[in-house]
DNA sequence: CGGCGCGGCGCC
DNA sequence: AAAGGGCGCCGCGCCG
């Protein structure tokens, strides 16, 4: 069963069953609606609506979980954009209606070259529901909104259905909307954030806490270090202008101020220069201003953006969470009582493309051990970081230095890997648009890049020309390439945190003791293991001790079922690094 | 004054 | 050690 959600008229929410569109199943104030909800919540329906952050806020905030959705905003932008529904989207078949809302990743430029659609730009949040219902009123036309998300729901469906994936399309369509709740859920819940110990870190490596204006004493060390080996009075070292000066009178000739290059000379000023900045990036980062902004109540609460990227990955705002220094995980601490579950996907992309070319021979090297250490027992490589780089180099498009010299050896060792991410490549270079495993594709390329190509192409075209057009369609080439890869990984990644999502409800179910956290996880998080922290490939799950053990049998139970809802019985393993610690920063052993 | 591009660097 | 993909955020410095 669906539900559909809306705002409907005088500022009443209405819950309407597509099946019986005329008869809402409810129609309630703005203050009744988590009620409802935690009503019908038993019967399992799927909630519809625009924009999963607009409603689901406030369920979470009323201590209502939902354990389905469909977020037509982000299926939407997956729809419209796939190559799987391009013959069905043809013709002007099942345009997207100008109101549905531009999803995370969709730019303007995007949006126009594939559909000619128009991208409707303006707010997306609870705002939107507010405003369409106003529009309703106005024109005294009853329902407009919700008949309109019914209308929606139906292209949707119809997209899906006449595709030429219909199963990946829905698999990657429940996928994406259960990550949608997954990242409202963990905002809500927080990091457990133990601000004590980030201090203590911040101690140590800076100094004391300075006073406002000032910096702290282990960079005003370094500091005037670099400045008498550069021999001279005053540099601001946070300006790269002036550094830079500095830096080439005192006759280092570098191009940038980038550590990599400064690393090549050899100079009393480098070290410290080098350890300077390492602080300033810490204290402006993940400093004690951004404990004071960031940490709440021993909770960091990151806004996530769950397809905020045009590969599918998520991206965050605010905060940095994505960015977390390995130096401050120590401040990852559980809550008294309760312990963390720290899983993460090992070597998971080249997992992942042996998967999707069916490449017998590279699902054999990562079969029962590390990847990387099956391709140098393989004998393609002599050493494991030889292996990492050969993969890196395959994976980005590679073609110069030691990497894209250990390319052409994977080439042979896999060659239908190989064979696939070229094709992706080769598909970017002509303009063109690559496809995930379950239907994500990608971007076509800005007018500009069409542009330069087009000049490239004309008869009084320069070796310029020519050179330029070919070094940006190689550009948008390892965009694909790598695009194919890192997008299915993604999709892997959202399949085992909604299936991990699923077997927690269970193991909730059967806590009895727990002690609730201490934090102020709010009343739905204050007894169950829930998810804390998503990480392209790694998860965090803050759990009651007494169900650690569970907790972590179902991190592993969930990669193991995303791994045969990708590929079925294809023999591609997916292991997992995997910790029961109380503080993140042990996972890492 | 705010907006914005850029260099630099943190993570995967 | 290795130079290829995806991001977000910071400070600086320029611009209107």
């Amino acid at each position: 069963m669906q539900i559909v959600v809306g705002m409907g008229e005088r500022g009443l929410v209405r819950l309407v069953d597509p099946e019986l569109p005329d008869e809402p199943v409810r129609e309630i104030a703005l203050d009744a609606f988590a009620d409802a909800v935690r009503d019908l919540e038993p019967s399992r329906p799927r909630w519809v609506w625009v924009d999963t952050r607009a409603w689901y806020p406030r369920l979470l905030a009323a201590g209502v979980r939902v354990d389905r959705c469909h977020d037509l905003r982000l299926c939407g932008a997956i729809l419209d954009h796939s190559t799987a529904t391009a013959s069905a989207r043809g013709a002007g078949g099942h345009p997207r209606p100008g109101w549905l809302p531009a999803g995370p990743a969709e730019t303007d430029a995007a949006s126009q070259a594939d559909t000619g659609a128009r991208v409707a730009v303006h707010s997306t949040l609870f705002d939107f529901d507010a405003e369409e219902a106003g529009e309703s009123t106005v024109t005294g036309a009853a329902a407009t909104l919700t008949d309109r998300l019914l209308q929606e729901l139906r292209r949707q469906e119809a997209l899906v259905a006449e595709s030429s994936a219909p199963g990946a399309l829905r698999l990657l369509l429940a996928a994406e909307s259960a990550g949608a709740l997954i990242g409202a859920e963990m905002h809500a819940a927080g990091l457990p954030w133990d601000r004590a110990v980030h201090e203590r870190v911040l101690e140590v490596e800076l100094g004391a806490r300075p006073a406002p204006g000032w910096k702290p004493s282990r960079m005003e060390e370094l500091a005037g270090r670099v400045r008498r080996e550069l021999g001279v009075a005053s540099v601001n070292l946070d300006s790269q202008a002036e550094l830079l000066r500095a830096l080439r009178l005192s006759g280092i000739q570098v191009d940038s101020t980038a550590r990599w290059e400064l690393r090549e000379h050899d100079h009393a000023a480098i070290e410290p220069l080098i350890a300077y900045k390492k602080l300033a990036r810490l204290m402006s980062a993940n400093g004690w201003a951004w404990l004071d902004e960031w940490v709440v109540d021993g909770r960091f609460r990151p806004e996530y953006v769950p397809g905020g990227t045009a590969t599918g990955r998520w991206a965050t705002s605010g905060g940095g969470a994505l960015q977390l220094p390995k130096n401050v995980r120590a401040a990852v601490v559980a809550d008294p009582g309760w312990t963390l579950v720290v899983a993460d996907a090992a070597q998971l992309e080249p997992r992942v493309l042996a998967g999707m070319a069916r490449d017998e021979a590279m699902a054999a090297a990562g079969r029962g051990r590390d990847f990387y250490l099956g391709l140098v027992d393989a004998g393609v490589v002599a050493t494991r970081d030889e292996a990492k780089y050969a993969i890196l180099g395959a994976m980005y498009g590679a073609t110069t230095g030691e990497s894209g010299r250990l390319v052409p050896r994977l080439a042979s060792a896999f060659p239908r890997g190989m064979a696939l991410v070229d094709r992706a490549a080769a598909e970017g270079e002509r303009g063109g648009s690559v496809t995930t495993l379950l239907g994500r594709s990608s971007p076509f390329p800005s007018a500009q890049w069409r542009a330069v190509q087009a000049r490239a192409s004309e008869p009084d075209a320069t070796a310029a020309d020519e050179r330029r057009a070919r070094s940006s369609a190689r550009d948008w080439g390892r965009f694909t390439r790598n695009f194919v890869v890192q997008g299915s990984a993604a999709e892997w990644s959202l399949c085992w945190m909604a299936g991990l999502r699923m077997r927690l409800d269970v193991i909730a179910s059967t806590v009895s003791s727990a002690t609730p956290a201490a934090g102020a996880s709010g009343p739905v998080f204050d007894r169950a293991p829930h998810l804390v922290y998503f990480l392209h490939d790694e998860i965090i799950v803050h759990t009651p001790r007494e169900v650690a053990d569970e907790v972590a049998a179902a991190v592993e139970t969930a990669a193991q079922a995303a791994g045969t809802l990708l590929f079925g019985d294809f023999p591609v393993e997916f292991p997992l690094d995997l910790a029961i610690v109380e503080s993140y920063a042990m996972a890492d052993a």
